[in-house]
DNA sequence: GCGACAG
DNA sequence: ATCTTGTCGC
């Protein structure tokens, strides 16, 4: 059957599952950051096998755009459930390396944190390799279960019991999930994120990155070169 | 065996 | 994520 998934033929899950295992132990769920002035939010999109990563560079708390950089690449993993690290991680990594990994103090990334199968999604894996706060907000629920405590709803894990992020309702009754990346505690990202919810339903340097992965994609890869550019 | 399943 | 028509709501 070599039909259409020629890259999961070449993929080894169990290795990939095992390194999660292993980086997820290095994982801080304390706040390990002082004053936050600088945040940095990537995000991609993509255009048959070629991926447009955008990594920007944000003030806070005024959010503003001061630089972003953009990495276009060919994708060399699939897109598989709990696995999303692979796929995206690496060109993410490259692009908040051109921002300057001292330029941040925290990294927002599309995706989960620690609300993961095995505690190590994109935002937790990017924030061990990185060693650098970072958070997940995601639009949809990967894994937990959503569980209503003191007037909030947690994300849980079903056999632990354990918390692992939070709903969070933001704009027109829409609903994303925050959960920590690294060195960051359920509530603090919780915080900080609802702080970044301006006129949309994702936090505002969110938003304002992915608007940037489909310009680049669709034949504007100077994106990045103009007013808040390099 | 049957759902669930980030981007 | 991407593709993709018509439809619903502000």
């Amino acid at each position: 059957m070599f039909k259409s998934h020629r890259l999961n033929a070449r993929v080894d899950v169990n290795k990939a599952k095992r390194l999660q295992l292993m980086l997820a132990k290095k994982v801080i769920l304390e706040d390990k950051y002082n004053v936050i002035r600088k945040i940095a939010c990537v995000d991609a999109s993509y255009k048959g096998d070629t991926v447009y990563a955008v990594a920007g560079l944000f003030s806070y708390p005024s959010l503003k755009l001061e630089k972003c950089v953009l990495v276009v690449d060919k994708v060399t993993f699939p897109y598989i459930p709990g696995l999303l690290a692979f796929r995206e991680a690496p060109h993410y990594i490259k692009a908040l390396i051109k921002l300057g990994l001292n330029n941040f103090d925290i990294v927002i990334v599309d995706g989960h944190g620690i609300a993961h199968p095995r505690r190590l999604g994109i935002a937790s894996h990017i924030g061990v390799v990185l060693r650098k706060p970072s958070i997940g907000v995601a639009k949809r629920k990967l894994y937990g279960k959503i569980i209503p405590i003191n007037d909030k709803e947690y994300i849980v894990d079903p056999s632990t019991g354990e918390k692992l992020g939070l709903v969070l309702a933001t704009i027109r009754g829409r609903k994303i999930f925050v959960s920590p990346g690294n060195m960051i505690s359920i509530e603090s990202a919780y915080m900080l994120i609802k702080r970044m919810i301006k006129k949309h339903y994702l936090p505002e340097p969110l938003y304002v990155v992915d608007k940037m992965t489909k310009q680049a994609r669709n034949n504007r890869e100077d994106i990045c070169g103009g007013p808040a550019g390099i």
